[in-house]
DNA sequence: TTCCATTCTTGACCTTTGTAAAAAAAAATC
DNA sequence: GATTTTTTTTTACAAAGGTCAAGAATGGAA
């Protein structure tokens, strides 16, 4: 995915504001295992995967628990850091070497106050993300962790091809273990 | 909590912004058990709680399941219907006799594209919502129920008070039997 | 107050999921 | 391609939470 579509798919801006925005943005790659968003610090950009997948998962008592996939065309973002200027809850790991396209957000709060299009962008781009985070909410709510499985498995199929299965166990708040027996079940 | 009071905390407008605002918004009263927010509309109106405890739930294989707790200086709102445009997943309910602050989103959407300063407060007003629904996500997703019913327990006391405990429990994603026992142990 | 309806608690029993450990399979490295 | 290392599956047992049903407590309404 070119940075053009990936902006345009979040809110159409008018060109001047957009080449403003694109000052902002360049292109990054790391390997596998790299630690893009750190629970520990305040982070100062946001990325979108060009390619590539990621994880984000927060450390309680000697576990990790994952509660975020990102691939192709997502945002990698620590939202309290963005939002509120806070340190995240979360890590967010490359599962696969990735290109990314880097947004420094200090320029981009700049541009919310001068830009009408870009603040309707910021708003946009907060909307979207509310209702990923709310549909992730309320599937969590429904359903057994069957049931969650193969919606994930009908919605995601590369997810569960690409992403091992003490993750996913994980992210459907089961175990491993647990998993391995639904996959097991005939039907 | 006035009108003031709730928009300035979201984001601080200036006068003659916030004068075009609350020309759309208008104070209603109504009776506990009224459902304010309908899974099956497109909801036209985003409501501020003056006064009242509202539940949201959604309802799945002949039960309800809740979701949300609002309360006072919280914001009732359908996100499928305001941000897509869409029925949303959710009914919400009156749990008592409520005021509350009516906005048109109509309006409110004609002005984001006219005022920055509104646009932003669209933006903030977001933003401030994802925050709370990815610490509503994560916290879900760590720990026991009977860790989630003390840690709600310090955060929100008046709200154990105020609401019956099926509902709770339903929030927790146990049931009012499990919770009750989590009640019952003593230290 | 008394009665009725709703909400909350308790008990017996059952199902699902977790834990720990080992075996099997797959992937990575030499 | 053989050998490690990592990931997934399987087994046995334990723990947490669910279901059903009955009884206690609470709260309105007449």
């Amino acid at each position: 995915m070119t940075i053009d579509e990936i902006l345009d798919s979040i809110y159409f801006l008018p060109d001047t504001s957009k080449q403003l925005l694109k000052r902002h943005i360049s292109k990054v790659t790391f390997k596998k295992g790299h630690i893009l968003i750190h629970a520990d610090k305040i982070e100062k950009s946001i990325y979108f995967i060009q390619k590539g997948i990621v994880r984000a998962y927060t450390t309680a008592a000697d576990n990790q628990i994952t509660f975020w996939f990102g691939k192709e065309g997502d945002t990698v973002i620590s939202m309290k850091s963005y939002i509120q200027d806070q340190k995240g809850y979360e890590d967010i790991e490359l599962l696969e070497n990735s290109a990314l396209y880097e947004l420094k957000t200090d320029h981009l709060k700049e541009l919310f106050n001068t830009d009408i299009h870009i603040a309707n962008w910021g708003r946009v781009f907060a909307e979207q993300e509310l209702i990923k985070t709310e549909e992730r909410l309320i599937s969590r709510q429904l359903g057994t962790a069957k049931e969650r499985y193969k919606q994930l498995l009908k919605q995601s199929p590369d997810l569960i091809k690409r992403v091992q299965l003490g993750h996913i166990a994980s992210y459907l708040g089961i175990t491993q273990v647990s998993l391995s027996r639904i996959r097991a079940e005939k039907e």
